[in-house]
Formats: structure tokens, C-alpha cells, sequence
DNA sequence: AAAAAAC
């Protein structure tokens, strides 16, 4: 059997890769890493999950170890299609590099430059990119790729599906044709190729198997819901009571705004919630990043920017709270549970007008779902207009029966007691008022929060989000009271990574 | 019907 000591790596890494707790290489790590060193440019088609980001991590610090990088001229470059991601292997770099004396860069949009400018400077070893913020230190010439011995590009399928293959080849214009260059992608349809083409000489073509873990070890239900945004959200409630097993559970949705509507309302309803999407600034995804990675929030909704590649080892639960529109996704979203050989669950809710999308689904993943129970035409009829209570009928029943056990998702923060328990005897009621106040101001976090007759058709209008969001920041940076995430003094070594220059 | 990414 290969064990990492037969790939060729050098006595520092493979040491921190003992100490990490590996013995033996993925199928991707196996294949990749000893024709990189060799310094052959490599196709790898691997899905994350199959350990392809040390792939090229681990390879990249042994060849880096001879030599040493100018100011302002890095020796290598990475480019990554979010945030997260380019963090996370960020992260791999401190964890596989601490016996190297390396200067890793992590440049990305939505923090301040000094930070980076001052890294650049000393002299980057390796620079972690996401190409808008690379674009723009080159512009500002504070950047010369002149130096750069090996370009990675990383999930090559997504930058295309963001539409930044563009600015990859402007990136790839500024580096030497001597360079050597890792490419690669969960897929390779013919405009990948294509691409793959123009970036590589002579590459050696790495493929392997998707991680098959994801349908032995994930349960998959479908759960039948109807239309309404607050009888979804009612719907998730219970279910998310219901499971005894939830550790902590990823809640994604379709669009940013549903995102920020579903976490407050979760948040309103006492329950341990944080939120990820593109539009929330840079600390606060950071930090909610890092709370769910820390177990100090249990729930966290997200668009699909946390979809693919984001490595949170232990999620137990997956909720799609809308069915992704494009198939993929859908199997891009349970594959953040049950990884590592771990057991997960994964329901998506489904109403009467997202049939054709779960097709699509089923059709791709070459499966029936389960439904948790019953299907869509055990739904009520769908009607026009508003009556008492209406459309909660077929859930309240099975959220009554489950209101006396609920599950460990279920945490109230001190002090939100009251204001969780608002009593409402329509339930469509209660939930259009929870939405006209999801956004409280920092100045109304401490007063009396019940909801007054006055604001009872108040409706969130959209033209204030630029607003709230600032309100929210404020509140964010600057209030002590009682939030979802809070570290305190405790900053998170994930931050620090982005923060502070390493010595 | 969306999301992601620079200021």
C-alpha cells in the first residue's frame, strides 16, 4: 500500500503530515504529487472531499524549500473562486507548513490591503488569491508575477460557472511561460478542456472517482411543503426539532435575501443561527465561518457560496430550505455532510412548483428520494387569498405533536425568552410580524421588543437593505449586548490568518 | 428563479 513517504515529499512536510494524523494518500494525493515534483503540469479531476487541496499543497512546499522569495515577486500562485476557499487553503499552508519558514499571502476582497501590501513587501512564497483582489494589488503595482515558478488553479469548472475565466487569463498573460501549472476540476466538459488546453504543456491527466460516501452515508428526504415563504419556515422549524441526532446542520437557500429572512427569523425563534452569504461584509462571514466551525452556533443558512468546497468536517445535517435550481448543487450541498465515512442527513423541502426541479435532480443523481411523509399531493389545495391559519394545516399538527421534544438545535440565548415565546394565536400573524422586525437597530435590541399594534402591517422594504445592512454592522462592531456570534476576546486562529502578518 | 468576485 503507498504511504506518503513513498511520494517523494521532503522529511519537513511529511513529518506535518504525520502529525496531522495521515498515513496514507487519497487516490488524488497518490496520483498528483509525485509528477508534481517531477514539476509536470497536472489535470486533476477531483471533487473536493477527495483531499485535493494538500494534493497541491503538500508538493508545493517541498519544491518551495530551495530558494527564497523577493519583495514583491512571488514564487508561486493560487487562485481560488471564493473567499472561503482561499482561507481554507490558507489554512492548509500553517498546517502543512509549520516546519517551513514560508511567507504565505492571503489576498482577498472586503479586508483592508496593508495587511497584504505589508506581506507582499517581505516577499511572498506563496500567494492565496481570489482574482478581483489579485487584479487589483497588480494594478496598483504593488505586484510583479515575473518570479511566479507555479500557478494552481482551483475548481476551474466554478470560475467559469462566475464567469472569471476571463480574468484567469489575464492572471496567466502576466506569469512566464516556464512556469509549472496545476489545474483542477470537479468536471471536465468540453469548454473546460478547452481551457485546460491553453494553460497546460504536457499535463498529466489525474481523475478520480467522485466520493462515493455521499450516498452510502447520507439519508436524503424529501419533505412536502407548501408555497409561503412563513409556512416553509415553520415547516423547518419542526423539522429541525424533530431531529434528535442534530449535532449542527447547514440551512441553504436560494437567494441572498432568503438567507438574511430565514437566519433572523431563526434567530427570532431562539434558535442558534448564524448566516453566510457574498453580500455580508468580510468580518462577519469570517466570523460566522468560524463559529460553525467552533460548534458555537449550531445552525448556519447559506447560499450556495458554502455549497461546494467549504472543508466543515462534522455537519450532521443538510437542509435545502429552497431546492437548488440547478441539479448539481443539490449534490454539491448534501456533500457537506457525511464526510469522512460519517453518518448525515440530508431533507429538502419541496413544494407543489418545484417538481420539475426535482426531477431534474433525481434524473442527475439516478435515485428516488424518499419522502419524509408524504409526497406532494398530500398537501392541502392550494388557495388564493389569506384565512385564519390557513396553510399551516398538514404541518401544525405534526409540529404540536413534536413541540414537547426538541431537539439539541434547539438553544435559547439568555435573555431572548420573552421575546421568543410572543404568543399569537394565528400563526400567520405571528410570522408576518416576526418578518417586519427582523431587522431590529442596535438602539431597539434593548427595549421592549414585543411588537406593537403600530408596526403589525409594517413590511421590510427592500430599498433599505443597504441601510439596515450598515445598522446591522454598527450593531455588529460596536454593541456588547447579546448577539449569535460573539468571541469576546477568544479571536479565532481562522481570523488571525486574515488579520495578521505570521512572523 | 441565483450566486459568486474589486474598490
Amino acid at each position: 500500500m503507498t504511504t506518503f513517504s513513498d511520494l517523494g515529499l521532503s522529511q519537513k512536510v511529511l513529518s506535518a503530515v504525520t502529525d496531522a494524523g495521515y498515513t496514507v494518500p487519497t487516490p488524488i494525493q497518490a496520483g498528483a504529487i509525485p509528477f508534481a515534483l517531477q514539476r509536470r503540469d497536472i489535470c486533476g479531476i477531483a471533487q473536493t472531499g477527495t483531499g485535493k487541496t494538500a494534493s497541491f499543497v503538500l508538493p508545493m512546499l517541498t519544491l518551495l524549500e530551495n530558494g527564497r522569495a523577493r519583495a514583491r515577486m512571488p514564487r508561486t500562485l493560487i487562485l481560488e473562486p471564493t473567499r472561503e476557499l482561499a482561507a481554507q487553503v490558507a489554512e492548509n499552508f500553517e498546517k502543512y507548513g509549520k516546519n517551513h519558514k514560508l511567507n504565505v499571502a492571503l489576498l482577498i476582497g472586503g479586508v483592508s490591503f496593508e495587511e497584504q501590501n505589508r506581506k507582499l513587501e517581505r516577499g511572498a512564497d506563496v500567494l492565496i488569491c481570489t482574482p478581483g483582489r489579485l487584479l487589483d494589488h497588480c494594478e496598483r503595482g504593488k505586484l510583479l508575477m515575473t518570479g511566479v515558478e507555479i500557478l494552481v488553479i482551483d475548481e476551474a469548472d466554478r470560475m467559469l460557472d462566475m464567469g472569471f475565466i476571463p480574468d484567469i487569463e489575464r492572471i496567466a498573460k502576466m506569469i512566464p511561460f516556464t512556469r509549472q501549472t496545476l489545474f483542477f476540476s470537479a468536471t471536465m466538459p468540453p469548454e473546460i478542456q478547452k481551457l485546460a488546453d491553453r494553460f497546460l504543456q504536457n499535463p498529466e491527466r489525474i481523475e478520480v472517482a467522485p466520493p462515493s460516501s455521499t450516498a452510502k452515508t447520507v439519508t436524503q428526504r424529501l419533505v412536502a411543503v407548501p408555497n409561503k415563504d412563513y409556512e416553509k419556515r415553520s415547516r423547518l422549524r419542526d423539522l429541525i426539532r424533530a431531529q434528535g441526532d442534530l449535532k449542527n446542520g447547514i440551512i441553504f437557500c436560494n437567494r441572498k435575501k432568503d438567507v438574511a429572512d430565514l437566519f433572523r427569523s431563526l434567530e427570532r425563534h431562539g434558535f442558534s443561527v448564524g448566516a453566510l452569504h457574498g453580500d455580508m461584509d468580510q468580518r462577519s462571514r469570517t466570523n460566522m465561518l468560524a463559529g460553525f466551525k467552533d460548534n458555537q452556533i449550531t445552525l448556519l443558512v447559506a447560499s450556495d457560496v458554502a455549497a461546494r468546497g467549504l472543508d466543515i468536517p462534522d455537519v450532521s445535517h443538510v437542509f435545502n430550505f429552497d431546492i437548488p435550481i440547478h441539479a448539481e448543487d443539490y449534490v454539491h450541498r448534501i456533500g457537506r455532510t457525511g464526510r469522512a465515512g460519517r453518518s448525515g442527513a440530508a431533507f429538502t423541502l419541496v413544494a407543489k412548483s418545484d417538481a420539475k426541479y426535482l426531477d431534474a435532480i433525481e434524473k442527475l443523481i439516478d435515485q428516488k428520494i424518499e419522502w419524509l411523509d408524504g409526497d406532494l399531493s398530500a398537501l392541502p389545495a392550494p388557495t388564493e387569498g389569506e384565512d385564519e391559519g390557513r396553510g399551516r394545516r398538514g404541518t401544525r399538527e405534526k409540529g404540536d405533536r413534536e413541540r414537547g421534544d426538541r431537539g439539541k438545535g434547539r438553544e435559547r440565548r439568555a435573555g431572548h425568552k420573552s421575546e421568543a415565546k410572543t404568543e399569537h394565536t394565528n400563526p400567520v400573524e405571528a410570522e408576518e410580524i416576526e418578518v417586519a422586525r427582523m431587522e431590529p437597530v442596535a438602539s431597539e435590541r434593548k427595549v421592549d421588543r414585543r411588537p406593537s399594534p403600530g408596526n403589525r402591517n409594517a413590511r421590510p422594504n427592500p430599498a433599505n437593505d443597504d441601510q439596515r445592512e450598515r445598522r446591522r454592522n454598527h450593531y455588529r462592531d460596536h454593541d456588547d449586548g447579546p448577539t449569535p456570534v460573539g468571541f469576546g476576546d477568544e479571536i479565532p486562529a481562522f481570523m488571525l490568518i486574515v488579520a495578521n502578518a505570521k512572523s
